[in-house]
DNA sequence: GTATTTTTTTAACATATGTGAATGATTCGT
DNA sequence: ACGAATCATTCACATATGTTAAAAAAATAC
C-alpha cells in the first residue's frame, strides 16, 4: 500500500473508496542531498510526506544565519511532526512561508495539494477531521516550542531534548541541533561535557 | 448591537439569521482584577471576547517564575489577538491548557462556548470560515513567536515591540513586559537606557 | 496631601552564552 | 588507504543577561 495512506490508517479507518480517492491524487516524489523542498517566500501547496532520507526546515534571521525549525525522518523514533515537510502557517493560509525546507539526504516523498486536500475534506468527513488533528498537531509543536525558548535557559533546553529526543544528535549534525535549540555549536559542546561529568 | 457580533461584521457579512443565533448563545460575564479566567490544567471551553479591562495569560516554569504570553485590552492598538482570551491549544484540543489567564483589571466578557461554536459551525459556512481564520492567526502568532525567541537577542526582540506594539509599554506594568520578552526587569530596564542613549 | 506600597531604575558583580582560533576527530572523494 | 574537507571539541576571552541590593520614582491608600 502507498505508504502515506498506510500511515494514516494508524490514526483513522479509512473505507476502500477513501483510500481510492487519496490513492488517486498522491504524487510519490524523489529528491537529491541539498535540494531545497520549499524556499522561503513561496506559498507551501503541499502536505509532503517523508518516505525516506533526511530533511530538515529552518528560519533564517536577518544577517543570514540559519535556525533549525523541525527534523524530519521516518523510522521508529519519528514523531508525527517528523513525517511531514510544510510550513503550516503558510499552508493553512496559502500565504509567503517564512520557513525553508531542504532534503539532508536523498529523499523519497509523497505529495498531497493542498486543492486534492480540500476536495477531499469537502466529500469526506474522516478526512476532514484527520486534517484538522493534524493543525492541531501543529499548533501544540509550535506551542510547546515557544513555552520552551521562552522559559527555558539554553542547558534545559538542552536537557529536555535529552529526555524527549535524544536520538536527533545520533541523526543529525551537531551543528544542526545547536541552531534548533537557538545555540551556537560550541556552546552545545560546553554543555553536553558538562552534562558528561556530572 | 452585542460588541462581539460588531466585531466579527468587521471581517465578515453576517445575515440578520447567523447575527441572531451567535447572539443567542453569547454570554456576557464580568470580572474582577485579579480574578482567574483560566486555570492551567484546566480545559478551555470558550473562546472570549473582551469588551473592556485588561488581562493577560501567562505561563508558568517548573521554578513558578510567570512568563506572560500575551497581553488583552480592547482600544485602537487592538490586534485580533488581543481580544481574545484563550489557549487555542486547550481549546482547540479540549485537553488542559499550559496557559493561565488572570484579569488585569475589572473585564466585562463576552463568551462563546466550544459547544456553541461547533454546532454554529456546522450551520453556517461563514462561522466556519471565521473559525478557521482564527485558528489560522492563533497559528500565526505562536508561529510568530517562536521565530522571535529563536533567532533574536533580547535587545532585538525589544526593539521589535518598539517597532509593532509600542503601546504595550504604557498600558502594562514593565515587570510584565519583561516576561513577555523573556528577560528580567532589570534587563529591560538597562536595554530601555541604552537605547534612549543611542 | 502625606505616608505607604509598588514599580522602575541603577549599579556592582555573577553567570551564561557567543566568538574566534586552534586542535582533533570524522567523513568523503578519489 | 590517503589526503582533503567537514565537523566537533576545547580554550581564552568578549559580551549579554541574570541576580542582589539599594535608591529613585510612581502609584495607591488613608
Amino acid at each position: 500500500m502507498n505508504p502515506f495512506i498506510a500511515f494514516l490508517t494508524n490514526y483513522i479507518d479509512l473505507t476502500v473508496d477513501e483510500k481510492a480517492s487519496l490513492e488517486n491524487v498522491l504524487e510519490l516524489v524523489s529528491f537529491k542531498e541539498g535540494d531545497i523542498l520549499l524556499n522561503e517566500k513561496s506559498i507551501c501547496k503541499h502536505i509532503i510526506y517523508l518516505v525516506s532520507g533526511k530533511a530538515r526546515s529552518f528560519f533564517i534571521n536577518h544577517e543570514g544565519q540559519e535556525f533549525t525549525w523541525s527534523f524530519h525522518f521516518n523510522d521508529k523514533d519519528s514523531k508525527f511532526e517528523n513525517y511531514f515537510l510544510i510550513d503550516y502557517h503558510s499552508f493553512l493560509s496559502q500565504s509567503p512561508s517564512h520557513l525553508t525546507i531542504e532534503a539532508i539526504e536523498d529523499v523519497q516523498l509523497i505529495m498531497l495539494s493542498y486543492e486534492n486536500l480540500q476536495n477531499l475534506t469537502a466529500v469526506s468527513l474522516k478526512i476532514a477531521t484527520l486534517n484538522s488533528r493534524m493543525s492541531e498537531i501543529a499548533y501544540q509543536n509550535v506551542h510547546n516550542r515557544a513555552f520552551s525558548l521562552l522559559t527555558l535557559n539554553a542547558k534545559e533546553r538542552y536537557n529536555q531534548l535529552l529526555n524527549k529526543e535524544p536520538y536527533l544528535l545520533n541523526k543529525f549534525k551537531h551543528y544542526l541541533v545547536a541552531s534548533y535549540l537557538g545555540i551556537a555549536p560550541q556552546s552545545l559542546s560546553r554543555l553536553r561535557n558538562e552534562i558528561a561529568k556530572s
